[in-house]
DNA sequence: GTCTATAGAGCGATAGAC
DNA sequence: GTCTATCGCTCTATAGAC
């Protein structure tokens, strides 16, 4: 591992990454990754059999990140702490540049779908989903106000880690008001939308559109 | 108008915005457009005389009915009622079917680098911005926050808007409670980060990452 | 208005020299 | 580990018949 003649593979999946988030994955061609590296675009496939191979050299990354992240998540006892705590380590990742990899995989979906590896992801995806919002929140289960919220949590986070890199101080103070916004948004589950019992007593969440609001006819 | 003889102009435009948004705007082949519409690739070039004039014509619809928007709420008095009011208008705009064509834009940047329409259109989603944040929010004059408050709000109906074309009544509840947390997000503007007042007593907001928050180093 | 046929370019991928 | 050269394919766009 320490002893390699070449980082190109390393450096390869760096600027693949960020290409693929910046182009999309379908519209970044080989020749592009190899220009970047000042290489050919047949000498990539000595690293890799195919571009497909350097989209799960790149996926892979995020993968396990996430992967740690519900693993620790799984570990603590539920509540709103834990949420929160869940939401600062994800603002970490995000901070230490995962963004491009999600954005890879939010704004790619079409391209991505015969990609195992992006499945794998989407799943680790859904289960810090339901670990922010209790089971079931992504299907719809407790309304449809939890699943909004928090994806929309894990949106702020993702635009604030993006904007970030331009940043001259790094961020941080974007990324501290893009974690209180998330944290704000994942708190109060289940206080709106069908069921109007409020947190607090100004009436400021009570919007147009309310009144129209069915006893929720799911399908059992 | 109302004695052509053929529909396939708008068919066309109709199958090419849903497969834009689908696929991507440079993953779409006018091979893909034209089966759909059960003519050949060659037929398109009589109705539009490039790819990229078929982007145009979809383009123009949604840029018309977002200029409508903020033609009607430059002549409104700015403040909180006229912001919700916006919000909800746009949230009826999404439920009427324009969230493709947004997702089109958002998610096409690069490719649509060239396109003169979609600058037109970015501009006139700025202007909305601002209307919905107060001038200069986009670039972060009010602090990161309130940017961040006003994108996430609309990417709340958008979410809605793009879900509610699957779900059984419409997707009334769900744009409901997207825009009750769409309010809820643009309601308070700049009530937390770097300033740190309060509207109400509770503490629920002061989240982690907020003690590094440092007195806004803006460029003047 | 729609068709067939084709030009010209870029794509992913492979073969084989160095 | 990187190169040149090339194959087979799909793409946008055009020419011209019907």
């Amino acid at each position: 591992m320490a002893g390699r003649r070449t980082d190109t593979r390393e450096r390869a999946q760096r600027v693949a990454l960020q290409l693929f988030a910046e182009h999309g994955y379908e519209s970044t061609s080989l020749r592009m990754i190899a220009e970047r590296l000042n290489i050919t675009k047949a000498a990539l496939y000595y690293h890799y059999k195919s571009k497909d191979e350097i989209l799960a050299a790149v996926l892979s990354d995020f993968s396990t990140a996430v992967a740690g992240l519900i693993d620790w998540g799984e570990q603590q006892p539920p509540g709103p702490e834990t949420r929160r705590e869940l939401l600062r380590r994800y603002a970490e990742l995000a901070a230490s540049g995962i963004t491009p990899a999600a954005r890879l995989l939010q704004e790619n979906q079409p391209a991505l779908r015969e990609q195992p590896l992006a499945a794998e992801v989407r799943s680790h995806v859904v289960t810090l989903f339901d670990l922010l919002a209790g089971p079931g929140a992504l299907t719809g289960a407790n309304g449809p106000a939890a699943s909004l919220r928090v994806r929309l949590a894990i949106t702020a986070l993702h635009m604030a880690g993006e904007e970030s890199e331009l940043a001259e101080d790094g961020g941080q103070e974007l990324l501290a008001a893009a974690l209180n916004i998330a944290c704000g948004l994942i708190d109060p589950p289940s206080a709106d939308s069908a069921s109007e019992k409020r947190a607090h007593g100004d009436g400021r969440f009570g919007g147009p559109f309310a009144q129209e609001a069915a006893p929720t006819p799911n399908h059992p």
